[in-house]
DNA sequence: AACTATTAATAAAA
DNA sequence: TTTTTATTAATAGTT
C-alpha cells in the first residue's frame, strides 16, 4: 500500500533525497501552472528556476528574452536612472542583433496593424489580425467610455459641494443682523444734495 | 448550494470576467507555490507575470537581478563559444541602449493597441488609438475581401479552362476512329485457354 | 468575496 | 526516477 499522506510545513526540508524527490514533483506542478495561467488568463509569464543543484529550468509565454525587457521597463519607470556604469558593458553582438530582430519584427506587426504591408498576409492570417483589432478597439472604447464617465461623475460631485457651498453661504447670509442695526449710515446728506425718489 | 465543478479545458477563456476572476485566484496559486517550491527545495526562483490588462506581479526567491543575471550567464554559456574576437565590435552600450528603448516603446504601443495598458492614456489619446485601430481594421477588412475575391477569381478562371479543355477533349474523342479499326487484337487465344463467357 | 463539490497536486511508500 | 495511493490543496461554478 502507498502513501500516508501527511501536511507538510514549508520550511526547507533537511534530508537531501526527499528534498530531490520534492523538486522534482513540484517544479514540473508549477511549470504546469504557470503554463496554464498564460493560456487561460491571456497573461505574459516567465518563470526561471535553478535547483539546488545549479540546473537551469525556465519558461516563457513568449519569449524570456521579452518578459525580461517588459519586466526592466516596468521597473524603470517606477524607479530609476539607472546607473550607466563605467564598467565594460557586458551588451555583446547578439544582444543586438537580437534586440534589432524582435524591434523589426515588432516594428511590421504595428505597420501591419495600422493596416500597411498586409499583402503578403495570408487570408487565415488576416482574419487573427482582424480578430485582435476588433478585440482592441473593443477594449479602447470601454477604457474611453469609463472615462468619460469618470470624468462626467467626477464633475458631478464637483457641482454637488458648489451647491452645498453656496446653501451654506444663502444660510450665513440670510442669518446676518439686517443692514439698519449698522451704525454706518448708509446716505449722507449733504446740504445742497437734493432728495432721491427712487428706492436703492 | 455551490459549485457543482468541472475541469475545464486550457485554453484562453473567451468570457473577460471569468477570466479576470480566474487570473486572481490563479496568479495567487502560482506565486505560492513558486515561494513553497524555493524554500522548501532550496531552489532559486523568479517568476514575472503580466496581467492581460498589462499589471505586472513578480516574485524572486533572492532578487530578480540575481535571477535575470544567473539565467543571462547560463543561457550565454550555452548558446555560443562565442569567439571573444580581437575586432572591437562596432555595437555600442548606446546603440543597444537605444534599441532597447525603441522596443520597449513599440511593446508598449503594440499592448495598446490590443487593448491592454489602457489606463495611463488621456481621453485624447484613447480617441487618436480609437482612429488608428478603425482605420487598420477597416485595411484589414479591404485586404480579406480582395484577396477573398482575387482567390474566387482564380478558381473561376480554372474552372473555365478546365471547361475549355474538357469541350477541346469531347471533341478529340468524337472525332476518334472507333474502336474497331484498331489492328491490335484486343484478346489473345491461347491453344487450351477455355473460352470466356463473359464481356469484359 | 465566500462557499463547496470536484478536480488536481503531491507526500509517503514501493 | 517513476508509479501508486491516500490525502491535502487548489479551484470552477455558484451565490
Amino acid at each position: 500500500m502507498a502513501g500516508k499522506r501527511e501536511r507538510i510545513a514549508i520550511r526547507r526540508i533537511d534530508n537531501l533525497a526527499a528534498r530531490q524527490v520534492t523538486f522534482s514533483k513540484r517544479h514540473r506542478g508549477l511549470f504546469k501552472k504557470a503554463e496554464e495561467l498564460s493560456i487561460l488568463c491571456d497573461a505574459e509569464v516567465g518563470l526561471v528556476v535553478f535547483s539546488a543543484t545549479g540546473k537551469l529550468f525556465h519558461f516563457a509565454s513568449s519569449s524570456m528574452n521579452r518578459v525580461i525587457d517588459r519586466y526592466d521597463s516596468h521597473s524603470k519607470t517606477l524607479q530609476k536612472s539607472e546607473a550607466p556604469s563605467q564598467l565594460q558593458s557586458h551588451v555583446d553582438d547578439s544582444t543586438c542583433a537580437r534586440l534589432r530582430e524582435e524591434l523589426s519584427e515588432a516594428s511590421l506587426k504595428l505597420r501591419q496593424m495600422r493596416g500597411e504591408e498586409l499583402q503578403r498576409l495570408s487570408v487565415q492570417q488576416l482574419q487573427e489580425l482582424e480578430k485582435t483589432l476588433e478585440s482592441g478597439l473593443g477594449s479602447v472604447l470601454k477604457t474611453k467610455s469609463q472615462k468619460i464617465l469618470d470624468e462626467i461623475n467626477s464633475l458631478e460631485r464637483k457641482r454637488m459641494q458648489l451647491i452645498e457651498e453656496n446653501s451654506r453661504l444663502k444660510e450665513q447670509v440670510n442669518s446676518c443682523p439686517p443692514v439698519h442695526e449698522f451704525s454706518i449710515p448708509l446716505c449722507i446728506f449733504f446740504p445742497g444734495t437734493p432728495p432721491f425718489n427712487k428706492p436703492w
